[in-house]
DNA sequence: ATTCTTATTGCAACTTTTTACAATAGTATA
DNA sequence: TATACTATTGTAAAAAGTTGCAATAAGAAT
């Protein structure tokens, strides 16, 4: 758990408590790497924390995405998936083999420019996935 | 139900078939002109066909999804909504008041093409929602 | 018009996600 | 170290969404 005491602070700074249910989640989002849907994080944040419920989970990783610590992906499914907030990034997903790959934000840089002009929005936040064939996929055409 | 005719023609196309539920359904996503919610198009498509169940609404979203006649989008909200499908186009929707806008999807035709062109892979969908503070909620900051 | 094929529906059971509220437990302060 | 404040949790129940399967009905063929 030595990955706790920056969350903590975040939290803490911001008159939130930092307690054993949202230090597990966030380990395993920590050490995960790769999205997780809500029941993969409590059957991993279980084996840590025995009675963890469901409900905090749920509650949790909301929490923490509106705090900046863990951000929501929707990955095609319908459903929402989530990991740890590091860089600012996006996904393209191949809709046949499912492979992923990161889409670095920059590349929306200019885009968001353009959009703010014209629409006179401020942004903050977008979800972005894009889907698409990737190489391999596009030869079994 | 005088828009039925191009959707049915398009379905029998693909080996499916027109029923009164999906005539139901695609008439309340028609004539609406907005986002809806399952349950929404499941309470208004009632009115037009009584005994229609919510589990169909379910299967026939998903199902005019796959075959391009309606069109998810994530709005932030944790929760897929649907409209018809028409033009492509995305969104951008203010955190305060709710406020929502289009986007052309020309726009991210540039981003589109260098993606390609850095993955390799070959775009075929997306799912993007930007989120902000429109001008008006610019303005209470 | 009738028959046949099978795509589609409704039902019922189930899983996932949300909500309300009382009990618990972080953490600031004395 | 003890106390107080209130953010956070667990529980239970409701709401939303999914799945399997037998019955139905769209539409092609006769």
């Amino acid at each position: 758990m030595s990955c706790a005491q920056p969350y903590a602070l975040q939290l803490r700074a911001r008159g939130y408590r930092m307690t054993p249910q949202r230090l597990a989640i966030l380990h395993v989002l920590h050490h995960s790497g790769k999205h997780l849907s809500p029941s993969e994080v409590y059957q991993q944040a279980c084996v840590e924390l025995p009675g963890l419920t469901e409900t905090t989970v749920y509650r949790t990783l909301e929490f923490l995405t509106e705090n900046g610590l863990a951000r929501p992906a929707y990955m095609g499914s319908g459903h929402l998936v989530y990991e740890i907030a590091g860089h600012e990034h996006h996904h393209l997903k191949c809709r046949i083999c499912g492979h992923e790959m990161e889409v670095r934000h920059d590349l929306l840089k200019t885009l968001y420019r353009q959009l703010e002009s014209e629409s006179g929005y401020r942004l903050t936040d977008s979800h972005v996935t894009f889907i698409g064939l990737c190489p391999d996929c596009q030869k079994g055409e």
